[in-house]
DNA sequence: ATGATAATGATAATACACTATCATTAGAAC
DNA sequence: GTTCTAATGATAGTGTATTATCATTATCAT
């Protein structure tokens, strides 16, 4: 059975408040201001199982550790800031990608990456 | 100063007949037929150098380990199949993408990978 | 053909994200 | 408050792609 604990309570807060997907390493950062001592092992541990039961989902961009955000978003895609590195959701989606293919092939589905400067940099 | 040896004669003619991006492990396999007893340090070593200077060009999809192609394509996207995994080049390319960014985000380039099936499976 | 040395191949070493282990801590049912 | 045990934190261990090492080989200017 699950427990509640300050730890896992602190991660989801974490994610939910910074509204873009994060880095591991970023969840341990920002949770370990709410839970001091907070441990890589727990971050890691609370985070696959969120994602095995469907709280989290992963996002994985080219040449990128994953990161994590909420799983109640639809279909999306992200942009990187080259400047800070962050990844933020882009709520948009060009439609006609599937007539890019060369024929014979059939599209199935997609990941869009853009890149650039974010609001702050 | 460089010697054309016949193993990055090769690794080279593997990359230009393959017509797609190759995992490391790809080159070995198929400049291995020309050169047999290549080492996996030897293909390492010599991507790396063409990187370096050109020649080749690195594809880093999501979740993958890097790929390889000629470097003389100009901007383009990638194909993969959702059953052989392979990677295809896509020489089109959508226009309208920097729009899909939220207001104070500049665009200054993007990634876009297609999934599903290839024309042989 | 010879010599200098770049390149190779085998494999040990590295880097690093992630996972397992285990003694300790702390939810929660009573 | 007790008790049971899930969860945690520290850290050792793992997996795996890539790189360094080094003795040997092969290219190429002479």
């Amino acid at each position: 059975m699950e427990r509640s604990t300050r730890q896992r309570s602190a991660i989801k807060e974490a994610l939910h408040d910074a509204g873009r997907p994060l880095l591991a390493q970023e969840v341990l950062d920002l949770a370990g201001q709410t839970v001091p001592g907070l441990g890589i092992a727990t971050v890691y541990r609370n985070l696959k199982a969120m994602v095995e039961d469907g709280t989290l989902r992963q996002v994985v961009l080219p040449g990128e550790n994953p990161r994590f955000e909420l799983g109640n978003h639809g279909h999306h895609h992200h942009f990187q800031c080259n400047q800070c590195q962050k990844v933020f959701d882009i709520h948009s989606c060009p439609s006609d990608l599937a007539m890019l293919a060369p024929k014979g092939f059939r599209v199935e589905d997609h990941d869009l990456t853009l890149y650039g400067r974010c609001k702050d940099c």
